[in-house]
DNA sequence: CGCATAATCCTAACTGTGTTAGGAAATCCT
DNA sequence: AGGATTTCCTAACACAGTTAGGATTATGCG
């Protein structure tokens, strides 16, 4: 069997498909916030009509679903694009640059960390198949974290819980602001000097 | 001028009315989660058709920020059955009973909770008269930790910030259960500890 | 008490949104 | 080329927020 070329191409145009749908709810949003994110916008960007959309996706909370999985994977990219060997740093350094890094990355697009981290959209629950990145990207970090000897998960949900809350401020109250961000080192220096380590 | 009892009576029956819409809504809230506040729904509860609604409030919104400002009045009044003299207690102590008192508030009516912290009701922004008890909360805090010597913004921001991530990632993750909520006093010693007070 | 006015409620209709169903057009495969 | 599959369209539906016009009820005044 040499394969189906033409099976590929198929395929292949049906990604492109799927790919410019979501582009363009990413657009939408970028521009009005997720509640505008409507089919008929959608659709209208990529030249369709709305019900068309339901041949490459179930639902509008499946294209949520798929925009909310590439988020997770954008992040995974975007922390190891980054990267710097663990060994190297002190748990400090290396939480400051964690940080850093997905305080910037959330601010930087806030209607995806909206969709990553709050419910802004009234019945969106990310499929298991969706949050499998988000997942990953937990269990990543937790990975990093041994090292270190930090590997209880009341250390780390403390952590994740403070980041999430100096994000979630910058971006209700300061929007393009800093106020919160200027405070990462600081949330960060606290958490470490709290921890109880061997 | 003996006043008008009968127009006292017209506000009261007025204000009645609002009250019990008002209240149907936060039911429906609490049975169904907030997107599920629909005028039909809420009309149906008090005996009404929805364009009747229109009577008593502006618009949908308009019911919202009527919560809103309740929701933060509430907190208000629950803040204040629970005060003690602060100046007979430690810091530590005050912000440990603080945290613990705000957490359970919200963990208690999380419809309440994402009402007044979070925005998961699509173009729903309180008026500067609904905000003003949410500012009042935040000034009185603020005073009550000036005679700690806690008088720096990002001092209160940093704090706000950590306990609103704990409280969120509470509902979100372990709704009922207390998974964050253990890790109240010690986020309160963390934050104690880092701060740099004369 | 009767009448006028205001308040309160209803119905019909409109617009917008997500979705379904049936069918036409385009593309792919043999 | 013909058949099957994919992709798109239109019409229609249900539901939600809202407006407009009118009916009903309550209130105020002489």
């Amino acid at each position: 069997m040499l394969g189906n070329p033409t099976r590929d191409r198929l395929a292949e145009r049906r990604e492109a498909s799927r790919r410019e749908i979501v582009n363009a709810a990413w657009s939408i949003a970028r521009e009005d916030g997720l509640a505008a994110v409507t089919l008929r916008e959608v659709a209208a960007r990529v030249g369709m009509r709305a019900p068309s959309l339901y041949t490459h996706f179930e639902s509008r909370n499946a294209i949520f679903d798929a925009m909310f999985a590439q988020a997770w994977r954008d992040l995974i990219e975007h922390m190891e694009a980054g990267i710097r060997e663990a060994s190297t740093m002190s748990l400090r350094d290396f939480l400051k640059w964690n940080s850093r890094t997905f305080f910037e990355f959330c601010v930087s697009d806030p209607p995806r960390a909206q969709l990553m981290n709050q419910r802004t959209i009234p019945g969106f629950e990310p499929t298991p198949e969706a949050y499998a990145p988000s997942l990953a990207a937990w269990q990543r970090f937790r990975e990093e974290l041994v090292p270190y000897g930090v590997t209880r998960t009341e250390d780390i949900d403390l952590y994740t819980a403070l980041l999430g809350g100096l994000i979630d401020a910058q971006l209700a109250n300061d929007p393009g602001g800093d106020r919160w961000e200027k405070l990462l080192d600081r949330a960060v220096d606290m958490y470490v000097d709290g921890l109880d380590l061997p």
